[in-house]
DNA sequence: CTAATATGTTAGATTAATCTAACAAACGAA
DNA sequence: TTCGTTTGTTAGATTAATCTAACATATTAG
């Protein structure tokens, strides 16, 4: 099917297209890391394979084709990750970059199977909805921890991003999907928060 | 490191290399399925990182370096190969084309993982010795079948070619490495061999 | 030993993916 | 509304991996 290259072309339009329809080009050609006029050129290659809308001087779109490509794609990735940390031991900051590379793997019967052994899991090591075999994925609304008040207690599902640092960080505070946390103050100057949860009575976060 | 071309060049010429260390431009590049300049070219760049010897007019052959990235590959895919069918539940007669995509996967903890979760195994399920990490094998030299005599009873340990259609073959008859056969005889004017085992009291079988 | 065949090389073209330099269009702020 | 900045396009070059056509060298069979 598409190259790898063009897979990952797909991946970030579909990533830069969340909470919008429209993308600019340079914006994927700063997501990709290379030259506008390489995006320009690769991008009326994918139009002319119907994965993208584009006309000159204007913003892309992925079309319905690209964006079940796209999905399904993701969709490997996901499953990927959550293989490796549910069946393999792997961290969860470990497994970004081999699932960036296995998600290219052109085999349904591996991913298929990955799927059934997990008995089709829902969402990946960090809380990221896993998109079905049609490319349609579950976009449920998580609350970010901010909305909430002082007092309320709420359970870590998802989380916004997941840089190896962050994930390190949490690991560090022992915070991982599904912990109960309370929380104990919010300072208003900065929104930092103090949290209670397991074993940690008081800890200090501040937004990023 | 090495393209993923540049990886299967490796390893076409270090499987052209059992039993010989010489291997002709012309049988690489009809292994390869690639025309003779191709390969031609291809052999100067992987000469000029040391993975090859060759000069002129002469035939090829790997470098330490070069035979040592090479198994390092064949690690790889045996590697995958036996984790499919151990812990993904695979056939043996599946496990190559995956392989074949996941062994230029780059990620050293992956395959050490996998290693690890099968307790460092010694060979793939088609019986083919896995190389070390240090890019050493173990070439333990197995009897083919048509070596013994009538009467001898033996164990499968290894396949001298593994392509799906005689694993599937292999399939068929319930034959799987590890099973006892007796030889019960022999036609001298084919070689073709009346073998017992498990619940097959009596089935014959042809050279191919 | 020479001629035919097999094997290997060179030259030059092609495609995919990238780049830089130069130019063009669109947008936004004064 | 015009001009400067941002964004997008064109042209042309580069690299890796491939090809075919033409030629050169080696091997082998009479």
């Amino acid at each position: 099917m598409a190259s790898q290259t063009e897979e990952n072309y797909l991946k970030a339009l579909y990533a830069l297209s969340v909470g919008k329809i429209e993308v600019n080009l340079s914006e994927l050609s700063a997501a990709l890391k290379v030259s506008n006029p390489t995006v320009n050129s690769m991008v009326k290659n994918l139009k002319s394979q119907g994965f993208v809308r584009y006309e000159k001087y204007k913003p892309l779109s992925l079309t319905e084709k690209g964006r079940k490509a796209a999905a399904l794609i993701v969709r490997k990735h996901r499953l990927t990750e959550m293989y490796l940390v549910e069946k393999m031991g792997f961290g969860w900051e470990e497994v970004h970059e081999i699932a960036e590379q296995l998600e290219h793997i052109n085999s349904p019967i591996f991913f298929d199977r990955m799927d059934e052994i997990m008995d089709h899991p829902l969402v990946d090591p960090h809380g990221s909805p896993i998109p079905d075999k049609q490319g349609n994925i579950s976009e449920a609304q998580y609350e970010p921890l901010s909305k909430f008040t002082s007092g309320r207690r709420v359970r870590l599902t998802a989380l916004a991003h997941s840089s190896k640092e962050f994930l390190k960080f949490l690991n560090s505070r022992e915070l991982s999907l599904g912990t109960e946390i309370e929380i104990k103050s919010i300072e208003s100057y900065d929104g930092s928060m103090v949290l209670s949860y397991q074993n940690h009575a008081s800890e200090t976060f501040t937004q990023a």
